[in-house]
DNA sequence: GTCTATAAGTGGATAGAC
DNA sequence: GTCTATCCACTTATAGAC
């Protein structure tokens, strides 16, 4: 943010910061993670940080914001040229989805420039635990999911909406584990031959297409009370 | 809530910490969580948690071990019930599945014993940066993800084991999701009016099963080059 | 803008009384 | 087994020199 024209000489500074702390919360999480650590491996003094961004909390926030609003406006983008395409006629929900979950494996596919890095930790840190980071997620994502929900609601007019919010919901899931399992992940460890990046758009196109299409659940035969208590063995 | 006011014998303070680190890991994650919050959550000594479980390390680990056992164990005597019924002819796909994500969702429905807690902990404990606890995980995995598998690579023999093996780790994905979403998650605040957990097993395997036996992908028109390992699929 | 030094506090872990 | 009192490594954040 600061552009003022006597900070021309330590231009770096405040990236070499913000990709010093992205790469390290991927690897131990926010709070594992402590500004000596950033700072060193940034090679820049402890001191800067408090300096450039004001706290952890405010850097934390500005690791997002700076790829966030990229991505974000990149599918905002799309999805007004697909609108606009079509016509007033409904899109196809392939597309819809391949909008949202096609610029952001793009970004993830990017290894060079830090974007698969950036999307490891945005998948996980949906379901982060800390509340300050959630809620500035949330803010983050909400002209986006309503702007793309409101498009599937509209290409599937006879899918109930509670139903394609939840499937939404499962491919936001999906598409983290996905970014997260090419080398995060120890469950797989090992199994994957082929793991390559090109090969992951068409391969969780397919995933998400198929359970976004998927019959309908059937609820006859469900109590309506909620069961709980999984040990009754019939 | 308290018992006995002469003797201060508590026999089960081992299961009193359990059950308060677990809540506590779900609500702030590990590193956020201190043995302080742990042991007065538990109304313990300080000292109590060392004592019985010998580090904080050691007592994530238990957190883990005493419901996954279980939970593991339910999985395999579902499969090999399954087996046993079907007396050598390939299971379907949809009850492998039901097998092994429907054993996850009964532990999340129940919300009096901690289960439902705990399965939103492991969620999101398998993109957990901390990599001792990702190793315990995943030796905990190892035998059942192992069945699994092979189960459905006998139930699909027309598809790819490596797209059942991706498939399988995004449908965890969007389990994980599925779970956290009910309460934990910020982004779809507010959007659910249906949360019922009856519903959400229905709900999700409908996804599941769609994108599991969705059409395979197709991968013509990518570059073949930038493949690591070598295994060429036929 | 960058640095050193330090403040002010929290973390996990333990020794030793009971 | 449970408790108190404590150790000290390590945390974020800041004051003030250059």
């Amino acid at each position: 943010m600061d552009t003022s024209s006597s900070a021309r000489h330590t231009p770096e500074t405040r990236s070499r910061i913000l990709d010093a702390a992205e790469g390290l919360f991927v690897e131990h999480g926010f709070e594992a993670t402590s500004m000596r650590m950033i700072t060193s491996q940034a090679g820049v003094n402890l001191a800067a940080v408090n300096y450039h961004f004001g706290s952890k909390d405010a850097l934390i926030q500005e690791v997002f914001r700076r790829r966030l609003t990229d991505l974000n406006r990149q599918r905002l983008a799309m999805l007004e040229r697909l609108e606009s395409e079509a016509g007033g006629a409904p899109l196809k929900p392939s597309r819809i989805v391949e909008a949202f979950f096609g610029t952001a494996l793009a970004m993830a596919a990017d290894t060079e420039h830090g974007g698969h890095t950036f999307m490891r930790l945005l998948g996980r840190t949906y379901t982060e635990p800390n509340a300050f980071v959630r809620q500035f997620l949330a803010e983050e994502y909400a002209e986006v999911l309503e702007r793309f929900l409101g498009a599937l609601y509209g290409a599937l007019p006879d899918v109930p909406r509670e139903e394609i919010l939840w499937r939404f919901h499962f491919m936001m899931g999906a598409m983290s584990y996905a970014i997260a399992g090419t080398d995060a992940l120890q469950l797989f460890a090992g199994k994957f031959d082929d793991a390559d990046p090109a090969r992951m758009l068409p391969r969780l196109m397919s995933f998400l297409l198929g359970g976004l299409r998927a019959p309908l659940p059937d609820y006859t035969g469900l109590a309506v009370k909620a069961r709980r208590g999984g040990r009754e063995a019939a």
